[in-house]
DNA sequence: GCGACAG
DNA sequence: ATCTTGTCGC
């Protein structure tokens, strides 16, 4: 049974002290392991769909993009939603609200956060796991956006950075061969004991022998689900590009609804 | 005071 | 995030 948390949703009107407090909260609702209903082993393998408890889960990507005013000021966030199921794409909805306050390091999901819980609103489909382009725990209160909207729709969520926000990799992160990771560990800019495991650097893509280096993605829990398994779960999706496709299919989504409004 | 800082 | 074509390398 689910406990979504409409009382810690984001409000861009609170004061950035209150925001912050908010967090503290958001991450003491928050469940940092596995605590969901599908097969995670169903996700890359779509034919295993028979062997395995029943449908393929369904994963949505959400992600953002910018509109511009007359003026030339970006006034609207566009959030657009890709819900996949068995590495299909079964729907996708997006929605755009006014942007109230500029971007902030670590209070992202108060800029970002309106219009992704009004495009999951027109959803159809239940989301089995929600993929986000930014942070979960890996944040300075442990509430980053993907911990924030999994938490307040009480749904399975990851976070997917593609630069490291805070917290200290325990291994050098260069060069790391495809499929492999490294864990990112608290340090004292983040709210938890030195130490606590927050998230890995995973490596989804790599090249084989040349000069050249692909950056790891930066992984991390945002509810109910674990670092080992957000860790896997990336890696699954991640088939033929770097970021896992319902993230990448919803970058480019937002970009196409957003040329849609512009020209 | 200085540095760091998801999208 | 966003402004943006070609271009270097496998």
């Amino acid at each position: 049974m689910r406990h979504p948390r409409p009382d810690l949703a984001p409000d861009a009107g609170l004061s950035r002290a209150e925001m912050e407090a908010l967090q503290r909260e958001i991450a003491d609702a928050a469940v940092f392991e596995d605590d969901f209903a599908f097969d995670p082993a169903t996700l890359s393998n779509p034919l295993a769909t028979t062997a395995s408890a029943g449908d393929p889960p369904v994963v949505v990507g959400v992600d953002q993009s910018f509109l511009t005013n007359e003026d030339g000021d970006q006034d609207r966030a566009l959030s657009a939603v890709v819900a996949t199921r068995g590495g299909e794409v079964i729907e996708r909805v997006h929605a755009v609200t006014p942007l109230e306050i500029p971007y902030v390091p670590g209070l992202l999901s108060f800029r970002e956060g309106a219009p992704i819980l009004a495009a999951l609103d027109e959803l159809s489909v239940e989301p089995d796991l929600l993929l986000f382009d930014g942070s979960g725990r890996i944040h300075f209160r442990q509430a980053g956006i993907a911990t924030h909207m999994g938490v307040v729709r009480d749904v399975p969520s990851i976070g997917v950075a593609k630069s490291l926000l805070c917290g200290t990799p325990r291994e050098d992160t260069d060069d790391l061969l495809e499929g492999t990771r490294v864990a990112i560990e608290s340090n004292s800019r983040v709210d938890a004991p030195d130490g606590t495991l927050l998230g890995y650097a995973v490596q989804t893509r790599q090249y084989d022998s040349p000069n050249r280096y692909i950056n790891p993605l930066y992984v991390s829990p945002g509810h109910r689900v674990g670092p080992e398994t957000a860790a896997d779960v990336v890696l699954a999706l991640a088939s033929s590009y770097k970021l896992p496709e319902p993230v990448r299919l919803a970058d480019q989504y937002a970009d196409e609804a957003k040329r849609n409004l512009t020209e």
